[in-house]
RNA sequence: GGGCACUUAGCUCAGCGGUAGAGCACUACCUUGACAUGGUAGGGGUCACAGGUUCGAUCCCUGUAGUGCCCACCA
């Protein structure tokens, strides 16, 4: 016997290693077919730091329901499964892990000792969001699971970046990257998040007010905060026809004029124009460097003062504008964001922003600050540090993205990699089209260390090994020479591109490769389609000549414990793991499902995971009575060999929402899925098809009992099928649980065929069933509203019934007293006095309660229906009597309207006599 | 500055060219032999606003307002 309640805590663990024992999801258990019979998907290579998060949640059931899905459809289904090391998230872990232990640091621990500690740390504890995934049901092929640093993907990193850089597109290149002074490395445009900043405070020394350096001190203080610091720059020289002997440039980065190298105006601004025809020079304050003033089309003569001071070394537009004028690139920062040898001695080692601070006390005790004006500005910021980056020059290397995006954004147009929903194209092609030269080094110690050795004069080698590398230098040298490896190591991204391919076994050739890729669909949100998705598509084709994936299934976010959209105040930041403690994790994936509607975010109700768990419980209840009742699957049950209305009904409903179901999940429309599904368990099955064969089941017709039982276990078959993608746990359980009573079953529900039943709809029996349900529902109405208590029962008069009517009444007599609390049933022309009217589509009936109901309120009631069928009568009249509706409408909506006009004048006809009847009576 | 969404019941969200839906919350009644994590019956919405297209608009188009996100720029 089932428990009275469903514990998904007890039961979870069991189903899930019961799937593991049998091995459930591996790949290529089905019957091997062609390769259309594969179906493959790679996961989103979780972080190993990670730990389940609703995205991970929402992103991991999506997969899993059409993983499960085909493989119940009896396609050969790969659900590739591992995780990412995340260089600088792994590398901080660990590092502040030796801090709290008061372990040596990073630097003092060197390189090897430290890498060492951190695959330590991932043996130890890099497996949680893998047993996370677990327990929220993923069906992956979990003996397959990689590590984008285990050796075979290492192999297909260095291969890649050896091939690239061997056909011209990685390269090393001397540019501004963003620099994060706080982990010391580069990181890419993607990494850099803008944030807004405003300032406030206000002072200008035209204006005589008093501002001494305590004042300024104070505004200091408070930077970075969005000011715009006006410097008087004094010229060498006068210039004849210009009335000052200062140039006035504006920054929001004042310690940046350390390393100006030139200041530059419009071409076109007269105010300036004398000064750069006479090659005027300006006398960089506290430094005292002579640079240039000259003309290029990169000022803006609308912002600050129309002259802008020129740093190269440190401004991405600056660096352009110099490379044009021939300016020196000045680098005042060191690698940790201080002020570099480079500067004037009274600066070095400054922090930049105490460097700030004390340019611009100087510049004003020098007299040469014009003034300060608030402005809103965005500040780039590591997205993982939180540090405000610097522009930096340095050496990197640099993957040729726009050539790679070429073949990626030609594969989408041409369709041979759809987005879904569509409009996510755009955003693709809005980035591939601009796409930036990618710097792949970073400088950190875990990760990929980038293959190329230098020599002793810095001449590089790339090449797989150090080996290849040395006989490189032996050829460029004429003789044997020691090398140094590179340092660096590359962006996570770099190994995740190839997880496609990489993870499926290439460089080799493997039949897992020939077998699934390309890969049937990916499944992710659509903050990454930049940092992966793209980088998939590039790597993929230029690889493996063909696309990574044919569908990009793009879902919504949901918002995480940062707060942006999910605020903390609100309290609806929710931890998944928990939700799966209090509801299961059926309820949690069956709420997702529902929600992820195309195209929206998802904001997460508890109150909904909590509806769905109930559902969860319905079920199982519903599966309860089916044992009581004896409802045991006949071996070879055939669906079509049932003879009762309700059984053919009911048969005929799964059939509808079979191919509901199916198509809704073919087309990626899970929420679509999954609630038809749940209005088919409960709105169907259990509110009425459960109640309409109680009669049956307490009867005495053997023939027709036996019949229903078989037909109740078909069913729920059904229904756990469809079910099962959404919430496995539940109806797997429900599913072995039913072999000890019926016929044994060999195979687990994940195992079983998907339902494709077709030809079972059965007209009749819909009608029969829609008029019963109607009935029962009517008389129920009028019931409550004429204050019947609910125990009682009362009599029904069908009134006016033809051969038709009459003949269901008597089929399903026991079925209306049941469930409308009705004692017997009578025939009669018209209604009896005092009775209370009942209508149903065209049937009419009359509850026959003089004495008890109120006539005043049936009186009431009966006019206000009146009322209403009236109203939507005067609807139906206005549209048919306008000949523009007659005569472009479409066929079926004058249909409509004309049999809705039939309808509600019977109705009104009914009520009225009904109505004239009281009032004649009283 | 460019782009993309969103605005529907008290809350969280579906939906759709032709009688507005779900979950939760709410009201009344019901411990009826599957289920109170339940049942029955209800209440609650001028589908942001203004125009337009259409026989007909919550749905399509344009605009307005508000909200959110992405990209770029920022002297």
């Amino acid at each position: 016997m089932l428990e009275k309640t469903f514990q998904p805590a007890e039961i979870e663990p069991r189903i899930d290693s019961e799937w593991e024992k049998a091995q459930a999801f591996k790949a290529g258990r089905a019957a091997s077919g062609g390769k259309n019979a594969a179906y493959a998907i790679v996961i989103p290579p979780p972080n190993v730091t990670g730990s389940l998060h609703m995205g991970h949640a929402l992103n991991n059931t999506l997969q899993d329901i059409l993983v499960r899905f085909e493989r119940m459809r009896g396609r050969d289904v790969l659900w590739q499964p591992g995780t990412d090391h995340a260089g600088i998230a792994t590398q901080m872990v660990v590092e502040r892990q030796l801090a709290a232990n008061k372990q040596p640091s990073r630097r003092e621990l060197g390189r090897a000792e430290f890498l060492k500690r951190v695959w330590s740390w991932k043996e130890d504890s890099g497996g949680t969001i893998i047993n996370q995934l677990k327990r929220l049901g993923a069906s992956c092929d979990w003996s397959r699971e990689r590590f984008t640093m285990d050796e075979g993907l290492s192999k297909a990193v260095v291969k890649v970046f050896v091939q690239l850089y061997n056909e011209g597109l990685i390269y090393k290149d001397k540019r501004l990257v963003n620099w994060d002074p706080k982990f010391q490395t580069a990181i890419s445009d993607l990494e850099v998040v803008q944030i807004e900043k405003h300032g406030s405070f206000k002072w200008d020394k035209m204006s005589g007010e008093p501002f001494d350096a305590e004042a300024l001190a104070k505004v200091l203080a408070k930077d970075p905060s969005g000011h715009l610091y006006y410097f008087r720059y004094p010229l060498t020289k006068k210039v004849a026809g210009y009335a000052k002997d200062y140039i006035v440039v504006a920054t929001t980065r004042p310690e940046t004029m350390l390393g100006d190298t030139g200041v530059a105006v419009h071409p076109d601004d007269e105010r300036y124009a004398g000064l750069v025809k006479a090659g005027a020079k300006v006398k960089l304050p506290l430094v005292g460097r002579e640079i240039p003033i000259v003309a290029d089309e990169y000022s803006d003569p609308d912002k600050g003062t129309g002259a802008v001071k020129i740093t190269p070394a440190h401004d991405f537009n600056d660096f352009e504008v110099g490379k044009r004028h021939d300016f020196e690139k000045i680098n005042v920062l060191d690698a940790f964001g201080k002020i570099s040898g480079e500067a004037p001695e009274t600066y070095r080692g400054l922090d930049r922003f105490e460097a700030r601070k004390k340019v611009v006390d100087d510049i004003h005790a020098l007299g040469l600050l014009e003034k300060i004006e608030p402005t809103g500005h965005t500040v780039p910021h590591g997205d993982r540090s939180g540090a405000v980056i610097e522009p930096w020059l340095t050496d990197q290397w640099y993957v040729n993205a726009a050539e790679m995006a070429k073949p990626a954004i030609a594969a989408v147009e041409s369709g041979k990699t759809d987005f879904v929903p569509k409009n996510w194209e755009k955003t693709y092609f809005e980035w591939m089209r601009n796409i930036q030269p990618w710097c792949i080094s970073r400088q950190l110690w875990w990760g990929h260390q980038i293959p190329a050795w230098y020599g002793p004069d810095g001449h590089y080698f790339v090449a797989a090994t150090e080996g290849e590398a040395k006989a490189l230098a032996k050829k460029h040298y004429k003789k044997d020479v020691a090398l140094a490896r590179d340092e660096d190591v590359l962006d996570t991204w770099f190994s995740s591109a190839l997880w496609p391919f990489s993870t499926l076994g290439w460089p080799d050739k493997t039949p897992e490769l020939n077998r699934y890729y390309p890969t049937s669909v990916l499944v992710t949100g659509f903050d990454i389609i930049f940092f992966w998705v793209a980088r998939m598509m590039m790597m993929g084709l230029h690889f493996m000549k063909e696309v990574p994936f044919k569908d990009v299934y793009i879902h919504a976010l949901v918002r995480d414990e940062k707060g942006q959209k999910m605020s903390k105040s609100k309290g609806n930041v929710m931890d998944p793991l928990v939700l799966i403690d209090e509801f299961g994790a059926d309820a949690l994936r069956f709420t997702l499902a529902a929600m992820a509607a195309q195209g929206r975010d998802i904001k997460l109700a508890k109150s909904r995971v909590e509806g769905y768990r109930n559902f969860a419980t319905k079920l199982w209840n519903a599966s309860r009575f089916a044992e009581m009742n004896e409802c045991v699957r006949l071996r070879d049950f055939d669906p079509k060999s049932a003879s009762q209305t309700f059984n053919k009904w009911i048969i005929g409903e799964a059939e509808l929402c079979a191919k509901t179901v199916t198509s809704a999940i073919e087309a990626y429309r899970f929420n679509e899925a999954a609630l038809t599904i749940y209005e088919f368990v409960w709105g169907q099955f259990c509110d009425w098809y459960l109640e309409l064969i109680k009669p049956l089941l307490s009867g005495d017709d053997d023939a027709a009992k036996a019949e229903t039982r078989a037909v109740t276990a078909w069913t729920l078959d059904q229904i756990l099928k469809m079910l099962h993608p959404f919430m496995p746990f539940i109806t797997e359980e429900l599913w072995a649980h039913m072999v000890e009573h019926g016929v044994k079953r060999d195979d687990l529900l994940c195992l079983s065929q998907w339902p494709s039943l077709d030809g079972l709809v059965d007209n009749e029996a819909a009608e029969e069933v829609n008029w019963v349900v109607e009935l029962i529902s009517e008389i129920r109405s009028v019931r409550t509203e004429m204050n019947v208590p609910a125990g009682a029962k009362i009599p029904l008069v069908m009134i006016g019934a033809g051969d038709v009517i009459r003949a269901r009444v008597r089929r399903n007599d026991e079925t209306l007293k049941r469930l409308a609390r009705i004692d017997a049933i009578d025939f009669a022309k018209s209604a009896p006095k005092g009775a209370a009217l009942v209508v149903a589509g065209e049937t009419t009936a009359a509850l026959p309660l003089a004495g008890i109901i109120d006539m005043a309120a049936e009186k009431r009631r009966l006019a206000k229906e009146i009322e209403s069928a009236m109203s939507d009568l005067k609807k139906m009249d206005a549209k048919l009597s306008n000949p523009q509706f007659m005569e472009r409408a479409k066929e079926e909506a004058i249909e409509e309207t004309k049999d809705r006009k039939t309808e509600l004048e019977a109705e009104i006809k009914r009520f009225s006599a009904a109505l004239k009847r009281l009032s004649d009576a009283a």
